[in-house]
DNA sequence: CAGTGGTCTAGACCACACT
DNA sequence: GTGTGGTCTAGACCACTGC
């Protein structure tokens, strides 16, 4: 094919010259958009296998080559997920060996099949309007529906971690304590199956604080217990965040491990 | 070339035949492998150039595309930077651009600038043999000798981070107080350039926890105020590991943070 | 200008999974 | 066997750096 001619298609209008810079991107980079594009619309749904590069290539008019350097960097973001011989799919949170992706904490003892999968108890869930705080995380404005999930997990019977999570209302219209409490699986399997969210990355910021008397009650400890405050903003594709959750970790039996590199 | 031909040479012999694997690597690994022995070599410091793509694909006797894949993986873990129409550089702990890369704290008004470099005051810095739990996380011998600092960080004249670190004798020998005093810039540096030892990656364990007296009256904080533990396993190449360090983060003006993907 | 890394292509062949 | 992703090659051209 003529790569000139295709890319000036895929390229923006060249006619802004006002632009700061000349808003040149490479080929496979307006692919990987494109293939964006087909995942944040739902064309390719959590768990399904996308085209094959060969088909991708034809439907683009690029060569294979350049498809597979998109789809390399998308799997490195973990938005897909290749398996040799089968075809390249869409990650999900549904699956048994990448489940809590995004949950640090572990036992002592590095043996995470020991203990088994976390018991979940709901303690809230409720509609309720926005505050300046939530609404600034999750890119609403103050006095939006919102709805906030309180829940406790424990871990050989020990309550260890508390959250308060916090999501915008109209994408989660439908969500239900009963709902949570009946699914079986991480919760951020449940949005992609139910509502069709799925978080695609997280920013967390740590601090270590002291419980106060409702806190001490859910998690079992006393008031001057140490405990990890994590507060974590989720985001879908796009970056656009979709959760706010606030984790209240003990440590004494649990860390929060980070691998730096 | 002959591909074939050429990976038989690189192959670990095919007459071992109690491996459990075929032990197959693609060409690429091969090749990753071979940079990575310059590296720990020392046939190339941080912060210099390697040989162009090409001249180390006549070297291995490999295509360019070869080593540039060797390369890019290399380059994901920072142990190469690429700079377009200047070459590929082996990477260091020195450029002001990446330093801290392993310091997480950052003040709660996301400025990382405006308060500067941190002070920093060694409190000790002494020689002595390994207990169990030092030895273990550093792969040494109990009673084998090992380098203890203290020492403090202060931002804007807080006391905001205390940190122990044991060091193996053998590799960093020769220093001293005096020496981490003088020296301005990332401790990690410091071990480049007068060590040889880079630190590739790490593993830290987090934990909430009150401080005991002594650290109290170092951080200046009172006996019931919640901080963060960080323990730090680091590693050179080849997964040697070459620091511990126990580092106690005040967490009321700065928070860890943690990007989740 | 020459040299470096960065992109794109086309084609061959290998490894793996399913049927 | 057929189809998928994975590897390797060779060659062309682009973008950036510094002489």
């Amino acid at each position: 094919m003529n790569h000139t001619a295709s890319s000036a298609e895929l390229h923006s209008s060249p006619s802004d010259a006002l632009a700061p810079t000349p808003a040149f991107s490479p080929l496979y980079q307006q692919i990987k958009g494109l293939i964006l594009q087909g995942l944040q619309s739902g064309e390719w749904k959590p768990g399904e296998v996308i085209p094959s590069e060969i088909e991708l290539a034809a439907r683009f008019r690029v060569s294979q080559g350049t498809v597979r350097k998109a789809i390399d960097e998308l799997a490195g973001d973990h938005l897909l997920v290749r398996r040799q011989g089968k075809g390249t799919f869409v990650a999900t949170h549904a699956e048994h060996h990448v489940q809590y992706r995004f949950l640090k904490l572990q036992p002592d003892n590095g043996d995470l099949n020991s203990e088994g999968p976390a018991q979940r108890e709901i303690i809230d869930c409720k509609r309720l309007r926005a505050t300046a705080e939530v609404a600034r995380a999750l890119a609403l404005r103050a006095g939006d529906a919102v709805l906030q999930v309180r829940r406790v997990l424990s871990f050989s019977g020990i309550p260890t971690i508390l959250e308060d999570l916090w999501l915008p209302g109209s994408p989660f219209k439908g969500l239900t304590a009963d709902l949570l409490a009946d699914y079986h699986g991480p919760m951020y399997a449940l949005f992609e199956t139910d509502f069709g969210v799925r978080m695609v990355r997280a920013d967390e910021k740590i601090r270590a604080v002291l419980p106060d008397e409702t806190q001490c009650r859910l998690l079992q400890v006393t008031s001057g217990t140490p405990l990890m405050s994590v507060e974590r903003v989720a985001f879908t594709y796009n970056d656009t965040p979709m959760e706010l959750r606030r984790g209240l970790y003990r440590t004494d039996t649990h860390h929060y491990r980070n691998k730096l590199s």
